[in-house]
DNA sequence: ACTTTTATTGAATTTTAATTCAACGAATTG
DNA sequence: CAATTCGTTGAATTAAAATTCAATAAAAGT
């Protein structure tokens, strides 16, 4: 089985590799040489792994659609503290799992611009918003969270982790920000 | 004089023409041909308005730089009332101005990945965060605003502004969100 | 009306980067 | 230790898109 396992391994490396490429400069300014290069390995042999770069795209996207992207919500704990906490652990991944943190910013931009279609249209369909939509609806009626439109609350939290760890992404000398400041967002 | 104005105006076109679908889809997923086909002209005219597709780019940029990002700020008027203020005039601008709107979005793209290393440079040249430094600490002093790292917390102020705003861009009938929200992560 | 300059087009060319391929070395199997 | 399969390379091929160009039409100047 040795062989296989050692397929697999160079897959996974090949992925991380690209994850952390497109990442830092974008997808179209990563150059499937510079993948190959920096795992490293020839540009042609990348191809017995994936039969494309969109592919290899595309494989990304899913490992994220399926990723830890939810903590699995536990009604004993108010939300905001559920909130906070998440945004904690998801920050200091950036240090000690970078890789959650990639993917992460990855995700976000997928859902945005400047990747090709497909990609988008599977980021999209992997939604973090509605779940939260529940949660902000609790904490309103429980009175820790403000009036205002759940839904739109929602996508405006979620905008602004996305803003705040693409710019943490960008500059790693950034300090962490403290969760609670996002989180006063929601706050009555 | 009718010739010049006629081409200058046409420049303009194209730029406008351009921002929208570099907004829409991204640089590399705009080709020039689009650009052209959106104006409308030919593909080869629009190279006697623009030497290449980077140098249309970095004219993009360029406006962004100079344009409109900063509302003039009066030491009369408390720093809290003033950043809503500005947000809500940006966000307003959404339905009203889609142009100021779209250069918001598209000099936050720029400055992230998925673009050209040039444009990149420009357009983190110029610094929104320093003002915003300034009017943070000045908020703290009059205990408006939370302890923390003012640098920090402008960054923040900032990319959440930025990912509020794509995520408007991406979906126009997202409702625009209440500025006090965002104001609140700095609040005491 | 005639000449010169500018605008415009669409096809030809060039560039860039993805993808394929023929060849070779290493590991695995019988 | 053959025979076969798999991993590997780097060069050749292809595809897509930017850019150039020769030719024509329209406008401006004389």
């Amino acid at each position: 089985m040795t062989r296989k396992e050692q397929k697999e391994e160079r897959r996974q490396a090949i992925l991380m590799t690209a994850l952390t490429l497109f990442v830092e400069r974008g997808y179209y300014d990563t150059k499937i040489a510079d993948i190959a290069a920096a795992v490293p390995m020839s540009t042609g042999l990348l191809f017995h792994y994936f039969e494309s770069k969109e592919d290899l795209l595309l494989e990304l996207v899913k490992m994220g659609t399926q990723g830890p992207g939810s903590v699995a919500y536990d009604d004993k704990i108010p939300p905001d503290v559920y909130l906070t906490k998440f945004l904690d652990s998801i920050f200091s991944f950036a240090k000690e799992q970078p890789w959650v943190f990639n993917m992460f910013v990855f995700m976000g931009l997928v859902r945005r611009v400047g990747m090709p279609e497909e990609a988008r249209r599977l980021a999209l369909s992997a939604d973090a918003v509605t779940p939260t939509v529940k949660l902000i609806k609790k904490g309103q009626k429980d009175g820790i969270f403000r009036k205002g439109n759940a839904d739109t609350m929602a996508r405006c939290f979620w905008a602004s982790v996305q803003g705040i760890m693409e710019e943490m992404s960008a500059d790693k000398e950034m300090k962490t920000p403290d969760p609670e400041w996002i989180v006063s967002m929601l706050r009555a």
